[in-house]
DNA sequence: GTCTATACAACGATAGAC
DNA sequence: GTCTATCGTTGTATAGAC
């Protein structure tokens, strides 16, 4: 019995420095990009070695995963913490772009990697799968919502529509992060419009 | 007076051979995707050594561009090419999608460049900016021609359009390169239907 | 102009000492 | 569990031969 059994956990000190190190990490990420996100770099901001650093994530793709996967937490709790049963499609759509606009850095570190994790050899590749599966069944959930609170036609097939509606939200950020002039809430709000025609009770 | 004025002009094995690491390059990209692609590989490959390489294109991100602008040029051939002038919107674009679905790890290279060249400072972010500005004019051009045509309403805005329905292809490519079970034409055609409502002479 | 040889710096990964 | 030392790989810069 080498370790203690005290209240919070033989390795509470361990899990918070991670947890710290997570937040620098993401920081330096957000900020200047994924190419200059060394592990030098970001052991040098935390206060550890290079290999302090690989002591808690394995490698540098671990420590990208860890980072992701925080991140996204934090994105599923915003979306559904405020998100309302009667909240429309169109207003959460909003909200997410309204998130990802707020930092471009982090949208452009995710946009990227999405794009790398395409191969299916690439690290990140089960992670954006399972995310994209993810958001599409929440926007084909919300639009079966506003089908049943008959704002949207039932001739929608919300399956389908879940495949397009993140395809303009992924393109417009795109084209956005090209060039920051796009007004992506007012071209998204009205693509929505178009790819979710008004039901009865609208 | 040391160039010859011959009839081929005084670089033609010089351009030939760039011509032809250029083909080399890209089909490597194209395979093994852009991080398995180094100077070492392609070099060998087209028999010099890497500093041959670098000899023709300056650096990495020389040849890394001068491949784009080189893929590029076919593109836009293909695209004026087949294009005919009573063609449909969405024939036009079936086209395009069907030609990069063809070849998903030329898609998957220009995806990623483009997510990175989002950076102002990336070195193919002024490519990236004018391709996509290319793109949507020609995109907006095109609505334009089914609205003088009849066959789309006069109430769409091209300009506006041609933002949304670039973002509908980058977004399905993305999609259809995480999972190739999507059928891309279908959705794409559907999305095109209700971005582009018919007009009085559909 | 075309190309090779050598050297260098930065990054990530690994092994082993304390 | 943390650090020191070392290695392989990649891209780059310089000098110079043909």
């Amino acid at each position: 019995m080498t370790s203690s059994p005290v209240a919070r956990g033989p390795y509470a000190k361990g899990v918070a420095r991670k947890r710290e190190i997570l937040g620098i990490a993401l920081a330096l990420l957000a900020n200047d990009g994924l190419r200059r996100s060394t592990l030098d770099e970001i052991a040098q901001r935390a206060g550890v070695s290079r290999q302090g650093l690989l002591h808690y994530f394995g490698s540098r793709e671990g420590l990208l995963i860890a980072v992701l996967e925080a991140r996204d937490a934090d994105d599923i709790a915003a979306a559904a913490g405020a998100s309302r049963p009667a909240e429309s499609m169109a207003d959460a759509l909003e909200r997410m772009l309204l998130r990802t606009t707020e930092s471009p850095g982090l949208t452009r570190l995710y946009t990227t990697l999405a794009a790398e994790a395409t191969d299916p050899d690439h690290f990140a590749h089960a992670f954006f799968r399972d995310r994209y599966r993810r958001v599409r069944t929440m926007i084909r959930d919300g639009v079966r919502g506003e089908q049943a609170a008959g704002r949207v036609d039932e001739s929608v097939d919300p399956e389908a529509a879940s495949y397009q509606i993140l395809a303009v939200l992924d393109g417009l950020q795109l084209q956005w992060l090209l060039d920051p002039r796009l007004d992506t809430r007012l071209s998204m709000r009205a693509a929505v419009e178009a790819l979710l025609p008004a039901g009865p009770g609208a």
